[in-house]
DNA sequence: AACACCTATTTGTATAGACAGCAAGATGGT
DNA sequence: ACCATCTTGCTGTCTATACAAATAGGTGTT
């Protein structure tokens, strides 16, 4: 919670006319909406929590009611909230799960499919950035950062050998979380939500040791996909999840007319 | 264009106050949305093409302009539609590419790295559908299908082997074009646009034959991209694209503050 | 010919007011 | 207790109107 002023400090003469004073050209419906955002971003307003009604933003921001819907409106199409007709807004659950994959809870999407889910953490320590890790988490190389591994198994079979470097600026105490009760990414989406994403998609050999940890075939190939996070512009973390070939796929199925459908 | 009757017909009683005659209750600013992205879909209205001014179109259904206003809105939102102020709307260029990879357009990211781009093809028949293709393009068992098979080039070195399966019902002129001036995916994003898209990501070896078309050493995996489109719900094309993952990965990016960025 | 100015058109934003529809709690009768 | 009904609060939609800003084209002056 940086910045708490309203929105739309000085922003109508309120006398002649409507008469927008520039604050610096933003869109009024814009204001409140990032307004809005960064609240939840910041942590001010909790996933479930509810929101000030329409009502109670048009007073406090003396603006209409048409422009409170709007920006209301364009957060439900951006996930980040959600609207219930005759009840009230409210903050959406943790979902902004990227755009390409649906995947990100592996535990969810396992037992969908009626499968059993575990994970075994196979160490959690705090370790000095090598050059590419400072880099992805723009912190100094050599300076100490958090770095979890572990195996997500469905069925008893491992799928995915999550590698994980956490900036430890943004989580400090990434280490103390007891992980047997809840993996890394489900802490760290519930934490420090992020609002920006990057995915890489390679195709791989694993190392011995990976086939080993995997229990596969050193010759089959991997899915590595490479994912970092950012919130407020600051990197949160970076994550490199290798996934059998044979036992692991990635898709994603989009609609024009809609939003991504799950498949 | 199958349905052309006005979205908006008997909706306003016009003498006493609004009342919006049930029209399935679907909201007008829907029923706009609707009719403007089927004349798009349809073909009615082609890419870059001028749209009828909100002007134009509040006179045409008879409803305000704020109505008319959030339609056209909520089309440019969904990257159906561009508008220019003091301009005009017009129908976006096909770029539908998928939520999750910005490439489709494989010819143009290359160019756009400033290399070199070439495409060869390798076959363009007629075959009986198999199992599979059968069952991706919802056709019978047999029946016949356009197949083509290319390679793109990246400054002359392959990172892509493009297998491509045509529904002939509603692409039925396909093995006429000329692939030399205008690729295969090119062509049908012209033709028949998608609104429907599925991809799968697979990490893979290629076969022996599959080696040798992409220069690859065949111990080394690939990444196996299948895509299949639709539109209105027809099936239209299965593709396979095959890239040896040292030349090549996918990526994207996303931020929930706006639009997905390019990387 | 070049330039500055004006004007039409078109989109972008904001407002006040209205009504419908939904949900939950309060009220009252049996 | 139980049920139906009324009331209240909230969101969803639509309208009529207004002004701002961007653009393209025309006009007139130099």
């Amino acid at each position: 919670m940086t910045r708490s002023a309203s929105p739309v400090a000085a922003v109508k003469t309120r006398v002649d006319k409507v008469t927008r004073v520039a604050a610096g050209d933003v869109a009024l419906f814009q204001q409140v909406k990032d307004h809005i955002a960064g609240k939840i971003q910041d942590g001010f307003w909790r996933a479930g929590e509810r929101l000030p009604t329409e009502h109670e933003l048009v007073a406090q921001f003396g603006i209409s009611r048409m422009t409170v819907n709007r920006a209301l409106r364009e957060l439900v199409a951006q996930g980040r909230i959600v609207r219930v007709a005759g009840v009230g807004s409210f903050v959406a659950e943790q979902k902004p799960q990227s755009t390409l994959l649906q995947i990100v809870n592996l535990a969810v999407e396992i037992r969908q499919r009626g499968h059993d889910y575990a994970c075994t953490m196979l160490m959690v320590e705090r370790v000095s950035a090598t050059l590419e890790v400072a880099a992805a988490l723009a912190v100094r190389t050599g300076e100490s950062v958090f770095h979890s591994v572990c195996v997500h198994l469905e069925d008893g079979l491992p799928i995915q050998l999550e590698d994980r470097y956490v900036n430890p600026n943004v989580v400090p105490d990434f280490a103390q979380q007891d992980f047997s009760q809840q993996q890394p990414s489900e802490f760290l989406v519930r934490t420090v939500p992020f609002d920006e994403i990057e995915h890489v998609v390679d195709a791989v050999l694993p190392t011995a040791e990976q086939a080993v940890r995997l229990q596969m075939d050193p010759a089959e190939p991997c899915l590595l996909l490479t994912r970092r996070t950012w919130t407020k512009g600051v990197p949160v973390t970076l994550v490199r999840c290798l996934h059998p070939a044979s036992r692991y796929r990635l898709g994603s199925r989009y609609s024009a007319s809609g939003n991504p459908v799950a498949t």
